[in-house]
DNA sequence: TTCTTCGGCTTTAGTAAATTGCATAGGAAC
DNA sequence: GTTCCTATGCAATTTACTAAAGCCGAAGAA
């Protein structure tokens, strides 16, 4: 439901990916080192990602990660959703029996909830991992 | 940054007091009894919101709450921001300050939490608690 | 004076996030 | 095929925050 370490770091390990050519593996430590993230912590998120078929995985010597698609082809949402599963502001907006108070037929805070929910993640649904490194990029080339 | 009970249960506090005629006081054991709340977990988020302005305490035999201004002046916003704070997705985005990594300069995925973020709490600052009790109304007069 | 109801503070319990550790498995390099 | 490197998987820990309860004092109507 919130923003969590696991999701920031999840974003800045596949943007690190996202800002070099495809067909380099970087290996975990380099990545960790480099964006200052926990390398254990990394590795298991890195993991979901990898099963979820947004980062590909190469064991061995020299081995490491590499992005699975191009950066434009990956939604911020995406990511983000594999790391924490789907965002809700509140559990009952996934499935309404899950209401931890007695409303059982109808209920005024939802509804606000649900509209508040669908405009926040229609952001991370519009904007892709090239999305942020363009921005990086103008931010860095103006400086 | 995420929704929690004590907001839950701000807004249907004061919810039920908007339901009801102004003038009327209610006490906190009524309140609590009718929307299945904790007393004394109720009675610290009606502190604040008392603080704030938004609702009336009358102390003393007979005593309890009323609302201090009308429901169609009171936005959901209001609510929710004087019972746990500004909303924020991240800390960072009320102050670049404390950002946990050291993007002392530009940090992409901050922009993009920004843009959401504004969109969110803008939902929240268009509805009022009368919307909340007309909708209500109006769902209990179809059935 | 007395009883009721809010005010403010402290403490406890429960839950989830953040981090670390270790033993295993796969695979390149030689 | 041996060796070394790097991911995989699961368990355990620490930390932080949420949720809730408790206690005593203050205000105020009756
Ligand atoms: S009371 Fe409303 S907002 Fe709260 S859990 Fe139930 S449906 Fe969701
Ligand atoms: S890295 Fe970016 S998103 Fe994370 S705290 Fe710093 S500014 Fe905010």
């Amino acid at each position: 439901m919130q923003f969590t370490k696991a999701e920031e770091y999840g974003i800045f390990g596949v943007l690190y990916l996202a800002e070099k050519d495809r067909a380099v593996v970087t290996p975990l430590s380099e990545i960790s080192k480099a964006q200052n993230i926990p390398e254990k912590f990394l590795a298991k998120i890195f993991q979901s990602l990898s099963k979820s078929g947004i980062i590909r995985s190469h064991r061995g010597v020299r081995g490491g990660f590499t992005l699975a698609k191009d950066p434009s082809e990956i939604s911020v949402k995406e990511v983000l959703e594999t790391i924490q599963g789907p965002y809700h502001l509140m559990k009952c907006l996934g499935d309404f029996k899950s209401c931890t108070m007695n409303k059982v037929d109808f209920c005024p805070l939802r509804e606000i909830l649900l509209i508040a929910e669908k405009r926040l993640v229609s952001v991370f649904d519009e904007y892709t991992l090239s999305d942020l490194v363009k921005w990086e990029k103008a931010r860095t080339a103006a400086t």
